[in-house]
DNA sequence: CAGTGGTCTAGACCACGCG
DNA sequence: GCGTGGTCTAGACCACTGT
């Protein structure tokens, strides 16, 4: 049932957990892995792909395979948090016209102005979570100091969108997090450095004003293997009534 | 740039979506397929595990390779809410005792009596969610009617947990939610009828009462391709007090 | 039984990284 | 230029399915 590449996959993996293979450490070229554990080259490169999967190892074309930081899994708040726990994280801005989906999304007429920020962070150099925040002009605009992105130390770019919570006219009224499991694009695979083949984190948060306004929309992709969010619900104790909220077909 | 078997995969993808080939219907057999766009098997099975982990079709040893009823996602609210939607939901239940992982989450004791529910929901014979819930018996026992296992309509068997919140004398305080990217284990993924490595979405559900003990602990396995969960945080407007919780590495 | 997918082989050729 | 991984080939053999 086992098959060679998994025996093969096994026993790597058991050098790589138990340190006989030393993070950062070159694996041997795929050819010769191959001879010495008498398979092909193909099945060879099956039980590293395995292993890429898993977050174990890392391949650089021309270079080699190497193995990677064991994985430190964060554990990131569903809320707004300071951020400040060895995250770096890389702001920059562009102001772009909302097309399509992201129009639709930000609830906007197409083409409408809106900024970007894309925010990449890291934690000792191993990419953790990348972000694209939106906001309209038309919110923006009634700020004053957003437009320069303020260095933001949170990967959900919270104090951007917290300017907005006490510089708006429209006050912040609620935040909505869509969550799904999925592949990255292969920008996000090459931005975080994961294999395409990954499971990523995928949340769009969508923040709104008491009217209704769509006040900024947040695209946050975590890794799967190194990250997790942590939503937190305090229970209403006289709830006997049910919610009227049902699952919605999409 | 693009390599062959994503070519094809391009090719019959189209078809797929296109309904040029029908919900359920099978594929020609691999050989020919691979004749009919000249690459070698591997290089088209390539293609076919390149469309199985999308989701589009279904692979059955010596039957063949079949489309895929396309993918309903479904959005789950993170709060607790009716079941009935169309969702069929089967419930197992016995009991166990806990060990190791389970005990430290649900904070009780070693080898600790608990009753396991296990729920599979299904969608027109697609199956959506696969929970396990699993109450000590010190909680349970507290209630009358719990052990019976009410046939739940919700995937996240919120029935049950909802009869804790007005049986229970501890009541239900708050729930926490760890929600995580990966891929399923050889079980989850035959009881979902996913490929070995289609993302799913895993959300982990600790309820808890006021006085802290775990009441119930939840493992909600949704495949990544027809799910995605809602979280919906109302923003306080007086919030210039910053949460003091911070991103925890575990 | 015949037909199907599951796995593997022993090469080949190309593209990339680095000296 | 050389060594590396990236991709592909044209088969082979086995395990499983349904008749």
């Amino acid at each position: 049932m086992t098959s060679r590449h998994q025996h093969v996959a096994d026993d790597l993996r058991r050098l790589i957990t138990s340190g006989a293979l030393a993070v950062g450490e070159r694996l041997a070229p795929e050819t010769r892995l191959a001879a010495r554990y008498h398979v092909s080259t193909p099945t060879l490169r099956d039980a590293l792909e395995l292993l890429r999967t898993e977050g174990l190892i890392e391949k650089f074309q021309g270079r080699g395979n190497f193995v990677r930081r064991p994985p430190q899994r964060l554990t990131y708040p569903g809320v707004a948090v300071d951020g400040d726990d060895g995250l770096q994280v890389i702001v920059s801005s562009a102001d772009i016209t909302a097309t399509g989906d992201l129009a639709a999304r930000l609830r906007t007429p197409p083409d409408a102005p809106i900024t970007q920020y894309v925010c990449l962070s890291h934690r000792d150099d191993s990419p953790q979570g990348l972000a694209h925040l939106y906001i309209p002009h038309a919110v923006t605009r009634a700020t004053s100091d957003v437009r320069n992105p303020p260095v933001s130390a949170s990967p959900w770019a919270d104090d951007i969108v917290r300017s907005l919570t006490t510089a708006t006219g429209e006050p912040v009224a609620n935040s909505t997090d869509l969550v799904t499991a999925r592949f990255p694009t292969g920008a996000e695979a090459q931005s975080l450095r994961i294999a395409t083949r990954t499971p990523v984190l995928s949340i769009e948060r969508t923040i709104t004003a008491d009217d209704g306004q769509v006040l900024a929309y947040v695209l946050l992709v975590l890794p799967g293997d190194r990250a997790e969010v942590a939503f937190v619900t305090p229970i209403d104790k006289k709830t006997d009534k049910k919610t009227d909220k049902k699952a919605e077909t999409r």
